[in-house]
DNA sequence: CGCTTAAGTTAACTGCGGTTCAAGTTTTTA
DNA sequence: TAAAAACTTGAACCGCAGTTAACTTAAGCG
């Protein structure tokens, strides 16, 4: 088995590499929260235990056994942030945190109990695909609000998951996956970003349109069973 | 915070503590799963945290801070059991182990939601008393019934919980806490405790009458609804 | 094309938690 | 009561995971 330490870094290299085709080790560092020192070390240790393969000074890659371990540990992570929200009642901006210590202690089985219990879902609360175990995992959808330039009908398809401050934002503006919005202007001069959502007109600051992920309306969300409702609700879970 | 290993030893102490009045080093090696001269440094890192008091080659005891973390892990780990078989459904056998890992990582949030959603459970699947948020417990029940010489009608308070393989034994003879069963008498020469249970005679191995706790049958359990019961099933927490 | 600079790596060190082996202290027993 | 046995501790060591400080490398610019 791998160490917690371990896993951390499969996890924010398995991520960097979604994000961007090269994966510095400024990136891995900042995502773990270490020194380059510790990257550098640890990366040396990966690439020993055929997790990982790293070319000193040049870029690292996961192998097959490496993106296996780091997409169960999403897998644990978006399930039991799921779990948290379904089951135990957590709101939404504070399950990252808990399962972000649970994700390397919880067994195969309690994996597979809350996955049945919770009806096999797709997604994390906030959106992202839950990798099945097989290890397929389902696109990720949605381009960042921000990027968005063209008035079109929109449907939220996923939000960052960090920072708590940011979801209870979204959460007061009822901003959740399965939302349709319809994105009207920007604000000149790097302002806010200008939505009309469930007939009123919101405001959305930078930053979070940021970390809010949109798609074309026509797009079906996998697993969503009101592509176009306006309700901005997610279905819960019900027992 | 304390790292999961001092919460270990901080455990070890304590249940060792509650069997004899003098807690060896080796009583805490075997129970923690490490070599004697680990003990020894480690138990020089509880005094220097002021969790435990050592004066070397004679006994330790915990200190007030000591004991409180003991008693919120082994609040942790019975509430986790409990969880573990009413809410996911693993079987009491099962438990063990997947909560004493998640005992050192869950946090007082997801202990309060659990406490709340089971209905504040008074003891574990095993009949092992729960400790309070505030560090109280109330007393642990039952004598081996391999202590027991005369005849009589006697309640199962709680049953050991390592041995996963002699869970399955009791649970095959229907044998949970809050059975109520008559000790016979024991067979000659180191032989097996014959007891009338649910209308038929039992015979119930040395060894796991050593792990089977009973007391007299007018000691009603704190929790427990029906005292001298014959079905020999815990109530199940419904939600 | 070499020089600066930023990114990445190595080296030396720290703390934790374990090991084995040897030495010391109690306790038991002959 | 002295020797043997059992228990406990100390010393030297290891692996993991981090740090800071010094050194390499790669890249980009004058």
């Amino acid at each position: 088995m791998s160490t917690p330490s371990v896993e951390d870094y499969l996890k924010a290299i398995y991520k960097a590499r979604t994000n961007a085709e090269d994966v510095t080790s400024q990136d891995i560092a900042a995502r773990v929260g270490v020194s380059g020192a510790a990257v550098s070390k640890m990366l040396r240790r990966l690439t020993e235990l055929r997790l990982a393969e790293h070319t000193p000074y040049h870029g690292v890659r996961l192998t097959k056994a490496g993106e296996k371990i780091a997409l169960e540990i999403i897998r644990h992570h978006r399930l039991l942030e799921r779990y948290l929200v379904e089951a135990l009642g957590y709101s939404w901006d504070q399950v990252h945190v808990e399962a972000e210590r649970l994700e390397h202690h919880i067994s195969e089985e309690f994996e597979a109990r809350i996955d049945a219990l919770l009806g096999y879902p797709a997604t994390c609360p906030h959106g992202d695909p839950i990798p099945a175990r097989d290890g397929s995992v389902p696109a990720i959808r949605g381009t960042a609000l921000s990027s968005q330039s063209d008035a079109a009908t929109l449907v939220v398809e996923r939000v960052g998951d960090t920072d708590a401050k940011l979801l209870r934002y979204f959460d007061g503006l009822g901003l959740r996956p399965g939302a349709v919005i319809e994105f009207v202007e920007r604000e000149p001069f790097g302002g806010a970003f200008l939505v009309r959502f469930a007939g009123t007109l919101v405001r959305v600051a930078p930053e979070a349109a940021d970390q809010l992920f949109v798609g074309a309306c026509g797009n079906l969300r996998a697993g969503s069973e009101e592509p176009c409702s306006t309700s901005g609700v997610e279905r819960r879970v019900v027992e």
